[in-house]
DNA sequence: CTTACCATGTAAGGCGTTACATGATTCA
DNA sequence: TGAATCATGTAACGCCTTACATGGTAAG
């Protein structure tokens, strides 16, 4: 069965940034990645493990007080694994939409039903693009910086990724709208 | 731990439409909800026989000849069952794209190597935007059909959406040039 | 003093893919 | 006669989330 398992290159690509805690990786995931990737401790504490029996981290106790805390940074064959992977191909972008599978089907529940489904996805993205836009500002003072502007590129795609479903959910309306009337 | 399956709403809303074997519903899958959703036979020919024997579809032998084939057609319970589905705001609308994953991380790779990723990343778009604008030129022809409306909405958004794709990719490619000639 | 946050981890179990297994028909 | 397509299904196994378990610190 196939490697389809990418946590382990996530991490390696969070600690090529900086050392960090895992803690922290979960917030990145949460933040920085929460448009495009995602994970939960459940696989990301196994993973950090797998990686450093594997010695492509190495794991630095940076307890303070009685608080446990693990620092974890990439060695150099974890970089050479990371770099390997990054200059393949990408193999799978996939998005998956409940809102458009309900929307697939929504003769069942009529125009109406379909148009709260649109209403809902909208307010939603009207959300995220909010959010995607304060980044984008704040990065915008971090230009200089090559892992800041790899990261100002998909803040980008997400805001214009939004702003044309935006679009989209206003003329999906008016569609509706003449079907309803007719 | 929670229903996280959606297997079985799919294959309903399927058959809502019309009556069809597991090999159609594949297809199905493949075509007209490929740019959303999709499932292999290994979770479809399971869950078919689960919504059997839960009275939500029944099995009807249509084979030909020798050749094996078994038409499902939703049950009166089965519509009900997709009807609450249908009107329950959509819990989980994810994307994960490996591309944006890769372009992230690019900094290890330098900006020739994140320029190639967004090249592969412009053509695939571009094909799958010749598909969904295919796809709506024939289903222009059957607006008349409720079903064929709500499809119609999905494959705007899907046009859309591979469009503002196709956008960023042309501003994107600028950027880098930008920034590799500084 | 209590809530939010920092911090690490495991166990159970669901979900879904891949690979395998089988066999008929249609078309070039 | 061989390749593509129609057609159904299972087994192994990997991956990931949810829920649980624990405990310290900072701020109000």
């Amino acid at each position: 069965m196939a490697n389809t398992k990418k946590m382990d290159f996530v991490l390696l690509g969070l600690l090529s940034h900086e050392p960090m805690t895992g803690y922290e990786m979960k917030k990145r995931l949460d933040t920085s990645l929460r448009f495009f990737w995602g994970g939960s401790y459940g696989s990301i504490y196994p993973t950090l493990n797998q990686l450093e029996r594997e010695g492509k981290v190495t794991k630095e106790n940076a307890s303070s007080n009685g608080r446990e805390k693990i620092l974890y940074s990439i060695t150099d064959h974890g970089k050479i694994i990371l770099k390997e992977w990054l200059k393949e191909p990408a193999k799978k972008d996939e998005l998956r939409y409940e809102t458009l599978l309900k929307l697939f089907f929504g003769k069942e529940i009529g125009f109406n039903g379909t148009k709260e489904h649109i209403e809902r996805f909208e307010e939603k993205c009207r959300g995220e693009l909010h959010i995607l836009n304060m980044f984008a500002e704040n990065l915008f003072h971090y230009l200089g910086d090559d892992t800041h502007k790899h990261y100002y590129l998909t803040v980008q795609f997400g805001i214009k990724t939004y702003e044309s479903y935006l679009e989209w959910c206003k003329e999906a309306k008016i569609l509706i709208e003449e079907w309803k009337n007719k």
